[in-house]
DNA sequence: GTAACTACTATACCAAAGTATACCGGTATA
DNA sequence: TATACCGGTATACTTTGGTATAGTAGTTAC
């Protein structure tokens, strides 16, 4: 509940900061996953729908990233058994905070590019 | 000056977002650049030094990704002009400022743990 | 003169990540 | 009966990322 506290305890024990910044990485890295992330940030949403709100993504990529958010507890999957059968992803609590992963991104992002300007290229 | 502001901008904006979070990525993936921003964390250091600190790179590697970060703006390369010649590779402040990033990682990844312990595999 | 250090580069190879294309069984619609 | 939607899987291929191994040019120490 006291992230600081816990951020401190990792800076003095390389061996957990490296494993935590790893966690992370794994789920944020590879072309798929963020687009996903993103798409489900705003709801729960079925295969063929995130088909359509991703674009040029293929089935398979698709299956196979979910599959992997899922075994690391970012997504989770609910089958209903209708007729036909619908399949429902959504983000975890885990998920849903990677806005703050995100976010910060975001706000380096930004600052770099100003950091920059016209330095590039 | 006022990252919130900034924030707050470019979540109105999707295309900037985008942008924004693709280049944090660029500078975070892979498996070697890391490590190298990491080492250069404790202040700036020669080739063969960070070919020391870092287990198992190559030279190939240590010089591609550094070449890498220079063009991306995150470390300088400073060649002294001493016998034999040095060459320094140090953080740019982007550079250092990728600590907010990698903080919110280790955060993250710790919250993350905490929430799924004994759920995974 | 030969061994070792500096900062790399070149060539070839290998493995992981991603793409393309097709197909599956089931259900509903026309 | 044919077509299309759902939630995927199978197979084969290409592209990218990373490894392995060797070598370069210049300098210093023995």
């Amino acid at each position: 509940m006291s992230p600081s506290i816990e951020l401190n305890k990792a800076k003095q024990c390389a061996g957990s900061y490296v494993l935590a910044i790893n966690d992370t990485m794994n789920v944020v890295s590879g072309k798929w996953k963020l687009p996903i992330i993103g798409a489900l940030l705003f709801g729960k949403k079925r295969f063929k729908e995130l088909e359509r709100n991703i674009p040029k993504i293929t089935p398979r990529m698709l299956s196979k990233e979910l599959r992997d958010l899922e075994m690391n507890g970012i997504v989770t999957r609910t089958v209903y058994d209708s007729v036909p059968v619908t399949v429902e992803y959504e983000l975890t609590r885990s998920g849903q905070s990677l806005t703050k992963v995100l976010d910060v991104m975001v706000e380096w992002g930004l600052e770099h590019r100003e950091n920059t300007v016209g330095k590039a290229v």
